[in-house]
This record gives structure tokens, C-alpha cells and sequence, in this order.
DNA sequence: CGCATTTTTGATACACGTCAATCTCCGTGG
DNA sequence: CCACGGAGATTGACGTGTATCAAAAATGCG
């Protein structure tokens, strides 16, 4: 089964019954309820990553997800009805581990390397075309205040950082027939490490 | 097999060869080896938690361990030899998740609010003595250092807040046999949540 | 007891948060 | 076709929480 999911909109909720994804294409932000009822930002999810594994145990979605991009899904696993064997699992397990220690990592540093970083993260090629030729990759990023979220800084800053990124040449816009699509950059070729430290020297 | 391991012993180190094990009292660490050498802080486990999990499929490490507390550990499987069942796998699976997102929540917020939470988590008792009586939990803390690189805040900032808990009775110290040991602190039964905000206000 | 390491405390600087004012898209209806 | 309005993004000015630098105090160990 398939799923294509646009911007923003919410894959599945907490404590709703269903199945375990994965993600095709696009990202995927996953949210725990807190007792105060803010969504909490918990866990990022991008290309080949499995989400909802725990509705193979409980039934049930421990959290939220909510679509970063425009993506698409598959059931998982491919067999739908027969469960994930033994080794599928370890290499969900071992990915998961990877993908938390990503993004824990989002969360360190200043705050344009980790705009930066995320940024890369999310145009990241899947590793099916590795190797492959050097065309410049693709960035469809997601609404400021989730790029906030992730990062644990504020939707202003985030702002200023990819502001950053796009007159230093990191990030230049994309035109998709004729149109410049508002959130879909390329990244620039010519690794660019300039980093700008203060708001002000971002003008 | 059990290990016992002292607090700043590594467990073992990225690329090495050895098993899984599971976490059975103290606290761990575990960072991965970054391109400029850097041992970044990559996550967290503790009471009930599997760590090396990657070597059933690589046969090496793919973080160093390194223990935040006096610690022991177990072989897991419990089996040796035999593989883990996708049952057990599952569970490992999602409790890693779980054990992510509070490592992801830990690097956000006011710095006491953070360290708070982090001495929370290393003193939360295991779900075997759930609804037991009602003794005040102890935590024996890691050094600052650590501690800093899991909350994302400095050596100094840490040690402010942690002095902070002390002072407003969420942290007292613990005597064990006559001598007062470091690092060793009784949570306040009377569950004191105020917040100290600035570092003035800690005096 | 004396030395090395870790922790605590202090003073100052600055990176980021906060508040607020545009600005840019888009869709909607007159 | 253009005026209107709402949502998201950008930019600016200012305050503050934490990093940084530095020194003293506590702790552990031979």
C-alpha cells in the first residue's frame, strides 16, 4: 500500500490503530504528546527510515507524525499481514540508532552549522544512487517553525540562518518549469564552509 | 556474563569486535567517532537498555561506551549463541525510540530546566519496582563534563544548576556508611519545581 | 601531606531569544 | 483584473541566558 502525503499534513496520531511505514521520499517529524498538551518534537524520519514499528506491539501509534515535505510511504513490511523477521528488525534497530544520533547532533553547536547540518541531512541521497553522477542534490525544506523544532532554536533565527545559507551560496533557489518554487533549493556544488557567527554578519 | 565497570571506564570502542549487552544498573554513554577525532555525544542508556545491538549484524561497535556511573552489565541476548528473537528485537526497537526522544528533550529548554530532567531520567527507578513504597529515589551523578555534552550546556553551566538543585532541596546529599560520597544525591521527596532562570537568582 | 584533577564560583561578552514591523505568497471574492 | 485578507517568512532592535575566561576551592590519590 501506498501514501502520498503533502506538506504539513498528519500521517497518523498518537494512540490511533494502525501499521508501521516506510519512508519513501520526503521527511517526516515525529511528535509525543506532552502532559501539557504541546507536541514535543521527538524524532526525525527521512528516506528508507521505518516509523510506527511500535504498532507491531502495542496495536497503537506512540506518536505523532506529521509530513515535513511533500513525501511517500509504504506499508511495512512488504508483506503486508506477515510479520518483520528477525533481521529486518536488527537493521530497523541500527538505522533508528543512527537517524537518533543525527539528530541529536542537530542540537549542538551554533546555530548555522546546525541549520547547516540539518539542511544536508534532509538533502541527503538515499543510498541507492551512490556513486552515481554529480549532479548538485535537491532540498525541499520544510516549514520554518518545524526546521525550529528540530534544530531547538527559534522559527527567527532558523530564518536568518537559511537567509545565511542563501547568500552564501550553500543554497540557491530552484526553478521547476519556468517557476521558482519557494522551498526547493540546490545545493551549491563548491562546498561552501563559510560560516557566518552573529546576525549581524549575515547582512 | 556479567561486567562491572567503573565510572569514565569504556566499555568498548568503535570498530572493535564484541556482543551486545544490556544495561542492568548505572548509566552509559555513547558517542561516535567524528571526522576531526572528537568523540561526539551520540546517546544515552541506561537501567533496562541494549547497547551494542549493531554488532549482531556488523560484528564490530559502531559507538564508544563509555560508563557514567558504576555500572554492570549482562550478555544479551540472555542466550548466548543463540540469536535474539524479532519478539525481543521489537522491544529493543521501540525502547530505543523511546529512550531517544528523551535524549532529544534533554538539549531543549532553560539549562536548569534540562539538568533537572537529566538527573530525573539517571534516578528513575526501573519498571520491576514500580508502585513499590515510597523511598526517595538516589542518583549517583556523572562528572559535569559528561553531563554537559548530553544536555548541550558547558562544564560550568551544568555545575551551576546542579548547585541550584542543591540548594532549593531537589538534590541533597546522601551519607553512606558516615562518609558523604560526591556525587551521590537523594531526590527531595517533596517534588520541588521551582525554577531558578539566571545564573544571579542561583545565589 | 602534597600534587593532579574535578568542581565551584565569579566577572564579562556575545549569540540567540523575544517582540514587533514589514514583506511575500496565494487564494478568494467583488 | 485587482482589492482584500490571512499565513508564513523575513528583517530589525533590544534584552538576556549562557558561553567564555579566569581563579579559587574541593576532592581524590599516591
Amino acid at each position: 500500500m501506498i501514501r502520498n502525503i503533502s506538506t504539513s499534513e498528519v500521517l497518523y496520531e498518537t494512540g490511533r490503530e494502525g501499521a508501521a511505514w516506510r519512508v519513501v521520499s520526503g521527511s517526516v517529524r515525529l511528535d509525543r504528546k506532552t502532559p501539557e498538551g504541546d507536541a514535543g518534537f521527538a524524532s526525525l524520519a527521512i528516506r528508507g527510515d521505518i516509523i510506527g514499528a511500535e504498532t507491531m506491539l502495542f496495536g497503537a501509534y506512540s506518536f505523532t507524525a506529521t509530513a515535513l515535505s511533500p513525501c511517500t510511504l509504504t506499508s511495512w513490511p512488504e508483506r503486508e499481514g506477515s510479520p518483520a523477521p528477525a533481521g529486518d528488525l536488527l537493521k530497523t534497530l541500527i538505522f533508528a540508532e543512527r537517524r537518533a544520533a543525527e539528530v541529536i547532533a542537530l542540537r549542538y553547536g551554533q546555530a548555522a552549522e546546525r541549520v547547516k547540518r540539518l539542511v544536508m541531512l534532509l538533502a541527503a541521497p538515499g543510498a541507492d544512487c551512490a556513486g552515481s553522477v554529480h549532479v548538485p542534490l535537491q532540498v525541499t525544506l520544510p516549514p520554518r517553525q518545524d526546521m525550529a523544532d528540530i534544530t531547538a532554536l527559534t522559527l527567527e533565527t532558523v530564518s536568518r540562518m537559511v537567509s545565511g545559507l542563501r547568500r552564501s551560496g550553500v543554497l540557491s533557489p530552484t526553478t521547476d518549469n519556468g517557476a521558482v518554487s519557494g522551498n526547493r533549493f540546490s545545493l551549491g556544488s563548491g562546498k561552501i564552509d563559510y560560516l557566518f557567527d552573529t546576525q549581524e554578519s549575515l547582512r
